[in-house]
Parts: structure tokens; sequence; C-alpha cells
RNA sequence: GGGCGCGUAGCUCAAUGGUAGAGCAGUGGCCUUUUAAGCCAUUGGUUCAGGGUUCGAGCCCCUGCGCGCUCACCA
């Protein structure tokens, strides 16, 4: 491995200390708080407590600030919970302490330090180190960054912000930029507050195949792998949906999984080849109902993860309180294309329309693919308060009931806000016969797109036989949804580990 | 996959086609309550890679690699 010379420095005070006697990996390490808990010890001792009353405590930490002066020293430490001052002084620690402490530490290293609880002049909560020990020696240092706190705001001078830098080495962006760790504890917490909510309704929480022999549920091209010894062909799941709908027929009535789903396309700002999905299924419900499940579990998740329902996104204000805006598909295009897809029940007709008033539109396409090129050129952008889109077109919603009197509508709906799809839900098709010849209609109207169609499930179909509960399903991108919450505008920022191009090293 | 832009020290960034620089980090020194600590001194470069034009290329041209934005794709 190449070393830079910063790198070959801090290797030569290894061995350094490494002659003297001194582990600097030590197998070990016991603290006995954490920075933040030691800071609220004090401020408790303060209110309460004897002011005279010496708090030791052991403190461990990488260091991030650190700054000698002559026969004293000031190292800031950090771990998980935030950061604290160590104030190293030689009537403390002797003079071979102090020599210790300036010749074999850097920024970056781990270090444990055990002494008493003060604050100094300027009133900073820290600890008159009494002994300390190397944890962990980096060799690498971290990228320069050097904080200043200004109104309790910590402003970062010259930090990491080359995002490719920052993505490949994501461990170095997380130990420098404080931001990044935030979003994680966000996203985490979004998915604990999902499943509590979904818990607390009596939904189970399942497991089904990610190897899958037939893919299905979505419009999507999937990864083909290989299983050696079976030598059988196996795609990775592009959406949980048909196995979780089996679940429903085999009578786990409320049931959710959130998972990884797996999509062989284009990389944007939105699509990450694998990303995080919440699929459910409730049995007895509709999508009118499914609608009222899904604006009072985002409220939940805005009450339980920030604390309010108005976030920021895209520099627009939105309040994710209930309940959310209605429009129907139809109305909705009529209003942002003068366009009603009622007088255009054919593909032709409707490319005529869309012809005349100047629509980008690919020649040939089916009626349903047509109108979705018109709701993401021309409506989705629009909808930017939180709003549900409802009773799609059936022939680009193969797994959704039909509405009842109109054969060429589904009732579905897909959640937007911000201008930027977050879910996808319907009312279950449930008709074995029905969905049968959604299956051969797929088939036909998608026969040039082979990698798009939907191959014909009959596994799925023999479960449909045997009965499926009248249901509504729900599907949400949860990547999209931490995006909306912590106000990120790529997919990338939400991913601890986004998918970057092989670089050779 | 197409178009546009970017790639310089560990990090953040400069540099009319004419000796590659700064701040931070690092190294040496001074400094016993600092907090972007300060002061003095100082090290550090295959300018993404390869080719070309030129007396001379970080800069201009070509190819490749990577990243970003965007379009296409993505029920």
């Amino acid at each position: 491995m190449e070393r830079t010379e910063l790198e070959k420095i801090r290797l030569e005070k290894i061995e350094r200390m490494r002659a003297e006697g001194i582990d600097p990996y030590p197998t070990t390490a016991h603290p006995t708080h954490r920075a933040m808990e030691a800071i609220h010890l004090f401020e408790e001792m303060e209110k309460t407590g004897d002011p005279e009353e010496k708090i030791e405590v052991t403190l461990a930490g990488r260091i991030r600030a650190n700054r000698p002066m002559g026969k004293i020293v000031f190292i800031h430490i950090e771990d998980s919970t935030g950061r604290i001052q160590l104030f190293f002084r030689v009537n403390n620690i002797g003079q071979d302490g102090l020599k210790r402490i300036k010749e074999d530490f850097d920024l970056g290293d781990f270090i444990e330090a055990t002494g008493t609880l003060f604050r100094t002049k300027t009133g900073e909560i820290s600890v008159l180190v009494d002994s300390f020990r190397m944890l962990a020696k980096a060799v690498t240092p971290l990228p320069a960054a050097k904080d200043e706190v200004v109104d309790g705001q910590v402003i970062r001078h010259a930090g990491l912000t080359d995002s490719e830098t920052r993505y490949r080495q994501r461990y170095a962006d997380l130990a420098v930029n404080p931001d990044v760790r935030k979003i994680f504890q966000v996203r985490a917490g979004t998915v604990r507050a999902l499943r509590e909510y979904l818990d607390n309704l009596d939904f189970l929480e399942v497991e089904t195949p990610i190897l899958q022999p037939i893919y299905g549920g979505a419009a999507a091209r999937p990864f083909v792998t290989q299983h050696n010894q079976l030598k059988q062909e196996l795609y990775l799941r592009i959406s949980f949906e048909l196995y979780l709908k089996r679940l429903i027929v085999g009578g786990i009535d409320r049931v959710y999984e959130i998972g990884r789903d797996f999509r062989n396309e284009g990389v944007s700002y939105k699509h990450n080849p694998e990303f995080t999905q919440l699929e459910l299924y409730m049995a007895y419900a509709d999508y009118h109902q499914i609608m009222e499940l899904t604006e009072n579990m985002l409220a939940y998740v805005c009450d339980n993860v920030l604390g309010t329902r108005t976030i920021q996104f895209r520099g627009n204000t939105i309040n994710l309180s209930p309940p959310w805006k209605r429009l129907e598909l139809r109305q909705g295009l009529i209003e942002t294309t003068g366009i009603d897809i009622n007088q255009h029940p054919t593909a032709d007709s409707l490319e005529a329309a869309m012809k005349a008033k100047n629509y980008p539109f690919k020649p040939g396409s089916a009626r349903g693919k047509l109108i979705d090129a018109l709701i993401g050129d021309y409506l989705e952008p629009t909808l930017l308060e939180p709003t549900f889109l409802y009773d799609y077109p059936r022939d680009i919603s193969p797994l959704a009931k039909s509405k009842p009197g109109d054969p060429t509508t589904v009732e579905r709906f897909e959640g937007f806000v911000a201008g930027m799809e977050l879910c996808n839900a319907f009312t279950e098709l449930n008709d074995p016969l029905d969905q049968e010849q959604r299956f051969i209609e797929m088939g036909r109207d998608y026969e040039s797109e082979d990698e798009e169609r939907h191959p014909m499930d009959e596994d799925y179909l023999r479960a449909m036989s045997y009965g499926m509960p009248p249901t509504g399903g729900f599907g949400m991108g949860v990547d999209r949804l931490v995006m909306l919450l912590t106000n990120q505008q790529t997919i990338r920022e939400v991913l601890l580990f986004p998918h970057l191009r092989k670089v050779e090293e």
C-alpha cells in the first residue's frame, strides 16, 4: 500500500511508541460515560448537587481538535453522542504525560482519558485529565476540517465536500461530517416509526424471497443471477407484491415487509439499483382506506422522527398533516394539459390529441403509457402539497382492481409530495379470471418491450384461485421518504453506500 | 446510452500558453484556561491517465477513466 508523507510520519510514531512499550492498539477500553452523559451529569450536579463534589469519569473517543498551549493542552474528543473537551495540564499529568500527549497523539486517534469534570474559564464543561492512554492510532489523517461554534451552530471550514470521495470513503465522510450521521439517524428513526405504526395496527412483518425464479409486481428489468448447483436462473426481486398477496390468501390478513428491491435500470437523483421499499397489504380495505392509512402513517413518522409535520424541501414548505389533497387523475390532467382522457379511449385518439398540442410522446405507445407521460411531464411537477392522485388507467396497472362501471380505470392512487412520487397503492385485483386476462393483455400490449413485460406467474394465479379477500395494497420508496424528511436532493445522500462505478485502485 | 461541466498538495481552492501557489492539516520552535487559539520558521505536487499541437501545456486538441448536472429510460 502506498503511503503519503503524512502517513509515514504517523507510522514512525507507531514504531516509536512500540519501542517505548506502548501498545497503540490495545484490546479493550473502559469508559464510564459517553460524552453527552458526562456533560449532563455535570449540569445535574451544578443544579442540585454539592458544587465541591468531584465527579470522576473515564471517557473514550476520537480526537477532533487539538490545541496545545505550552504546558497545557486542550483536546476535543467525539463519540456518537457529541463532543467534550479534555484539559491536560502538566501539574496533573507530569512532564512525561505532557510529552506523551503532545508527541504521540494526532487528530483522528482514539483516546481514553480519566479525570474530573469542571468548567473552564470560558465556561465549557471539560475533563481535567489525570491519566490517559492510546486506544487506536490513526495512520491516515482525517480530511482536515475545523469547526467553529457560533451561537450553538457548528460552522465547518474546509471539510470534506467532494461528493465522489464522500461516497467512496463514507467512513471518512461520516467521521468528519456530523450532518451526514444525522441523516442516517433520521433514516433509522423513519424505519422504526413505520414499523411501530404498522405493528400497532396488528400488521405482521414478514420476509419473502429476494432470489426469485419468476420476478413480478412491477415493470422493471431485473438483475439475473445463477444458482450453481441447481443450475437454475434466478432473479433479484423487483418488488414484494406477488409474494405478500399470497400471504393474504394464506390468512395473514395484515402483512408488510420492509426490504431491498433491485432494478436493473438507470441511476438518477431518485433511482439507485437497490433501494428500500415498504409494501403493506390489508384485507378488507380498499384504496380509500389505504389513503387514510398512508397520511396517518406519515404524520406519525413526522411526529416521532422530526417532531413536526412541516418540512422544507427544495425551497418549498410542506405540511404533511392529514388530510392530503385528493385529485382525480382525469381531472388533474384536464387542468394541466387540457386533455380529457375519457374522450380518448384509444391510444390512437390520445396520441392525436397530444400531437395537436405539441406534447412529446413515444409513437406507438399503449394508451396507459401516453397517460403516464402526460402525468410525468405536466401533472407531477405541480403536485407540491401532499396529494393523492387517483383512478389510473387499467392497462398500466395489471394488478389493480377495476373501478365498478368503468372498465378502462382501476382503483389505484399514487402519493406525491414536493413534485416527487412517493408511493403507489391500489385496491388489489383478487379476481383470478380477470388477473389471468391482465397478464395476457400485458403480454400483447407490451410485446415489443420484452424486458418490461410481466412474466406469467401461474402459481400466483393459483393462489388467487383459492380466494383472496378484498384487499388494499401499498408500496413506498423509503429512500425517497428519507430524502423528503432530511431535505436531500439526491438519493445518494440517504444511502450509506450508494452505487458508484468501479474504479481501478 | 446522448449533451454539458468538472478532475491541481492529505482537505478546501488559486494559477493570460511562460519558474505550479494560498489557507487548513503536517514538521520544528515559543506559549499554564484555549476553542477556526496565536506567533515564528518550514516540508509537501506523476496538475486523473495516455497521446498530440507548440520553442514551451495545469491551461489548447484527441482518446480513455471517474464524478456532477441534464435528457432518455424508469406502470
